[in-house]
DNA sequence: AAGCTAGTTGACACCGGTGTCAACTAGCTT
DNA sequence: AAGCTAGTTGACACCGGTGTCAACTAGCTT
């Protein structure tokens, strides 16, 4: 059975397809018993718009697209689902695609994908959201995104965690811990939410007064292989931190894992803590403390901002300009990684 | 700028837009000159084909659906990232839809995803491949799919696991380590690979000429925390069994979370194994011996198989039958959970 | 009653492609 | 040269919607 069409309302209603077009947009200016008499119609012939006239006629596919290219599962499972939940409720479509961040034709790769699927906007994760390259090609051919990460690069709108506020909290949190030799495995060089990680937890420092050993500073890369090599780096130290905190969950379960692997107990000889709240953290023995970044909810949002860019065709994003961030604060979260020193 | 469209290229090369329709899609009987002289317009203008258009006239959208509603992260994210890339490779978007298995209202919910989003075909995953009022709304309105799971259901074609195999093949291998009390947490009651791998447990135990200690067959949910709840019961037993075997790895984390806060060491005091081979069983310490089951292969195989019955409109998959069933092995991999007995 | 205005409606073109069918062409056979 | 056939091409309608604009209507003011 064919489904109807458009005209298939008409002359059940007895008028012309703008008519029911009318209608179906909740247009003003359509009398009363008119509407009521398309309306029968509709519900008589179960009418569902066909998304793909619309789209031809409107010049807009409804289609939003996410990129992505994040080692760590469980981020982007969250951050997906937000966003997927924002898409079902809004009738857009979601496009998934997952990119090499460090691949050289990447701009050229999302150009392709752009034209091809013709997507109304794109959402940036981290670390895609700080290619600056990708940033140009977007806003050249004016196309809308909503960068996921903090505000810095002067461009595009942005929803994002506070994380030098988290880290600088977590860092705290030690101290009062009475941690004061704290192992710190740095983000992936590249990323700026990695500075601002770092930031974060040498402000905490300053503040309290304490000077902070260079030599506990590791760098890590996001993903779990780099937090168990960072661990294994600081537990060889010849005085051995009393703490590790590191700049993403992900990689403070490699740190878990090395610890344990070392016959360490957790936290009695080394307390551990994360960034972001994935669920693997609740999932290893001992449950990992960490500092909660909705990362469902940032989906979610960021989506919905997305869309609602789309909608008024008038207010371009560069009018808005890039002070349009939206930063929200991770919450701390203690479990049983963490102790007392001494 | 505007994109260029088909008649902007048949101008070009002076010739119809039917002419370059024809180029484009790669028809015979057009004469080699005219042929490359479409092709040198297209290049000169940057032409790429409006997917849009190409929808609405062909009566295709060129998007494919996955169904889902499973419970582990790890195994939606590998069989998601295989559909993506067949996709992406075939020039077909993905429509993601999480959907809830219990959910009363399923069917309708599909039936009118399927309605709005216009997909060409769906994949269903497991649990939802086993909705038999599902696939029979399916099968009136003629929309292909495949399901991911056992061929039981002599409906649709299927691409899987064999799932009592795997299962038959671990337990084999702990009764080769010595295990005789060993723990079986089942899977979700509800579907059929429960029955299967539970099958393939029994098995094992029939062929070697043992009798399965009924007491320590204990009901799960594949949720981590039902591997929680079923660790902590087989390990109160009056005679604890030597080793755990789980129907997922979902909820061999679980066990291995329970036996750590039980101060239990594993694998001396208590081997544990599952199914499936989700990232985190390299995460969590030790290392989790699991049967490999390539998700991402199957998702892309999967994914391939449907877009290639969606080409040709003629081979209609009831005519295909159930039959239509790839079965892949899974493949032991042995870890650092499971240790000989005694 | 004529004139005006805001509200209501439909004809028509258009978005960017594909399918059908008829007309034309080239090259062969008779 | 006429007739035939297979190959080549384009005119036109169509997929299912929306935008523009003009025509019509109803109700008001003068």
């Amino acid at each position: 059975m064919r489904a109807a069409t458009i005209i298939d309302v008409a002359k059940h209603a007895g008028v012309s397809k703008k008519t029911v077009s009318r209608v179906i947009n909740n247009e003003a200016n359509v009398r009363k018993e008119t509407k009521e008499k398309v309306q029968a119609s509709i519900a008589a012939l179960d009418f569902k718009r066909n998304p793909l006239g619309m789209a031809l006629a409107k010049n807009r596919s409804f289609f939003i697209a996410l990129l992505s290219d994040n080692p760590s599962p469980g981020y982007l499972m969250n951050l997906q689902k937000g966003i997927l939940q924002s898409c079902t409720e809004q009738h857009m479509g979601l496009f998934l695609y997952d990119c090499s961040y460090r691949s050289t034709g990447l701009v050229t790769e999302i150009e392709d994908l752009v034209e091809n699927t013709l997507v109304d906007g794109l959402i940036l994760a981290p670390p895609i959201c700080d290619k600056i390259e990708l940033l140009e090609m977007l806003d050249a051919r004016n196309i809308k995104y909503i960068r996921i990460g903090p505000k810095d690069l002067e461009r595009g709108e942005s929803i994002g965690f506070n994380g030098m506020k988290s880290s600088y909290d977590m860092t705290n949190y030690l101290l009062k811990l009475n941690h004061r030799d704290i192992g710190f495995i740095t983000g992936h060089p590249d990323q700026e939410s990695a500075r601002r990680s770092e930031k974060g937890f040498r402000q905490a420092f300053e503040d309290a007064g304490l000077e902070v050993n260079e030599s506990l500073v590791v760098q890590g890369y996001y993903t779990y292989q780099s937090g168990i090599n960072a661990a294994n780096t600081l537990l060889n130290k010849e005085k051995r931190p009393t703490a590790i905190f590191a700049a993403n969950d992900e990689m403070a379960v490699g740190v878990l894992y090395e610890a344990q692997s070392q016959n360490l107990r957790v936290p009695d000889d080394l307390s551990i803590c994360g960034i972001d709240d994935i669920s693997i953290t609740t999932k290893v023995w001992p449950n990992i403390t960490t500092m909660r970044h909705p990362l469902l909810s940032i989906g979610y949002q960021a989506a919905s901002l997305l869309i609602d860019r789309l909608k008024d065709k008038k207010s371009m994003m560069p009018a808005m300009g890039p002070d349009h961030a939206t930063i929200i604060d991770g919450e701390l979260v203690i479990r049983d990684s963490t102790s007392k020193h001494k």
